[in-house]
DNA sequence: CTGTTAGCGCCTTCAT
DNA sequence: ATGAAGGCGCTAACAG
């Protein structure tokens, strides 16, 4: 025993993860090309609520970075034994590596993309009530023509869906039928204000967007929230200390990464556990980015709140 | 073989790692508490850099959070096999893993921190002479005091020692002796203009801190650049869309992540490589938060240059 | 309570 | 070519 501190002895865990099955790495699957986690703020708040927890619980954390979700590999590189189970962040509803995981019976946690059939594990927030609280928001402020901002790949997410929704029913409710606008982020750059019709208010599908956003249309000399508002959601560091900083949707990202991790340890733990469906609060942080409509923009004086 | 395509077999990594004692995993240890990462997008690109390669090599990413580098036991988190090798993400000079690493002739690669007795196998830049670019650019626009802003814990890093020397130096040259002023991030804010004395261009020891301060500053109604100048170091996303946007030095990041992912595959091939330290260039990017000195700042005038 | 032994699932070597 | 066997380093179950 004295040789053990002598010779500085450390058991392998890979041998001893062969016998007891069990690494203690938890992996986390993400979607990364050069470039994606560059600025993505977001993601980073993730990361950072789910290592606090495994650093804790003595977890590792395994980091599987897909060129795509459908990516045909990624099952053998994650569900080959070295992870006990599997944090998706935001992916989407049916990809390969669901289906891998789920033959193999690896644990698996859904984070910010819940399945509407409930068949997975997940923790997410109700992204339709935020949007639609967002939208209200901008609804009592008098603006009436509103417009969603997304990139186009954003639109086949579950999230961009979710608050185009959110956002269509609030605008429903006010009265205001026929859908909404869909805009690209060079379509809101360019935006003539002074065309008929045109958008006072911007709902911008997240908080990268909006920041992209501010900085061309200040470009342009378009002053935020004077000649547009504009809100977005996430709530991530430099949505605060912009020009002007931005109303937002605040996200729990922290803890979300948290919980997700504590449920997949939890299912780890024990793999009978039912399947949970977590959803957390979301909060509305206005700050600068949004004010009442202009009367001077067409159509807009017409609808004030009466 | 028809069984396998059927039952979806999927050999044991773990099992595999046993036999060819390897796991193609690499380590990547960074400081972490509870919202280190948030808003810490410098790391982030790091981060960014070190998983393209991994991807595209076939190499999976194991983060081990450490709540400080002095941590006992973290070297029987990562140096029991189930790494084949380790990054240190700004890591000190010495410390418990670091001996543990090399007693298990663990390979191992210290980022942004290079060893000066060139032991360590590294991947920096050169921190001196880009903190000697920038405080010399200010020196140009006839700044004569200027100080340099972090936070007390930065102050033990090697990084902000070095960009604190080569401002030392840069003044030095043109003929300012006495050291630099070191200023707390409160201190910088809460700086009295009017006092004789008071620096008239800062160096943020990172972008994090100087944008920071360029929030407290606007609070008290200080002009950037008119009243003071700052320039910092790394150039995180954010940094061009502050306002006023930041003079920064850029820091290589994804490059940096990259070549030292390549060099930590090389050394795990070929143990018996020798100890390579890498620099790479820096380059000072020029934007608006550095103007010429005001010569209505006290003791401004009398030192512009000739 | 200490000491021995049989695998964990794979790769490698050696024999057929 | 295909097949059998030993062992990687550990844990757990068993025997002494």
């Amino acid at each position: 025993m004295a040789a053990v501190e002598q010779l500085g002895y450390q058991p392998s865990a890979v041998a001893r993860g062969l016998v007891k099955r069990r690494m203690d790495i938890v992996g986390v699957a993400l979607l990364h090309w050069e470039g994606t986690l560059y600025g993505n703020a977001y993601l980073m708040s993730l990361l950072d609520g789910i290592l606090t927890p495994c650093t804790r619980r003595r977890q590792n954390v395994m980091l599987l970075a897909l060129p795509g979700w459908d990516d045909e590999e990624a099952g053998s590189r994650i569900a080959d034994g070295r992870c006990d189970g599997v944090l998706l962040l935001v992916p989407p509803m049916q990809c390969p590596l669901l289906d891998t995981l789920r033959q193999r019976s690896l644990p698996f946690v859904a984070v910010n993309s819940a399945d509407p059939l409930g068949s997975t594990a997940s923790v997410d927030v109700d992204n339709i009530a935020a949007s639609a609280e967002a939208t209200r928001h901008l609804l009592e402020l008098g603006h009436r023509r509103i417009a969603i901002v997304g990139h186009p790949w954003d639109r086949v997410t579950l999230y961009y869906q979710d608050r185009r929704e959110g956002c269509r029913r609030a605008m429903a409710e006010a009265g205001i039928e026929g859908g909404v606008t869909e805009l690209t982020v060079d379509e809101a750059a360019d935006l003539d204000l002074s065309a008929a019709g045109c958008p006072t208010a911007l709902v911008c599908a997240y908080d990268g967007i909006a920041l992209i956003l501010l900085q061309y249309l200040k470009k342009r000399g378009i002053r935020v929230p004077e000649d547009i508002s504009i809100v977005s959601f996430d709530d991530i560091p430099g949505a605060a200390g912009s020009d002007p900083p931005l109303t937002t949707v605040r996200q729990p990202a922290v803890r979300l990464g948290e919980r997700s991790v504590e449920m997949l340890l939890e299912m780890i733990a024990n793999p009978a556990l039912q399947v949970r469906q977590e959803i957390l609060p979301t909060e509305l942080i206005v700050r600068g980015s949004t004010a009442v409509v202009r009367s001077s923009r067409p159509g807009a004086a017409d609808s004030l709140p009466t």
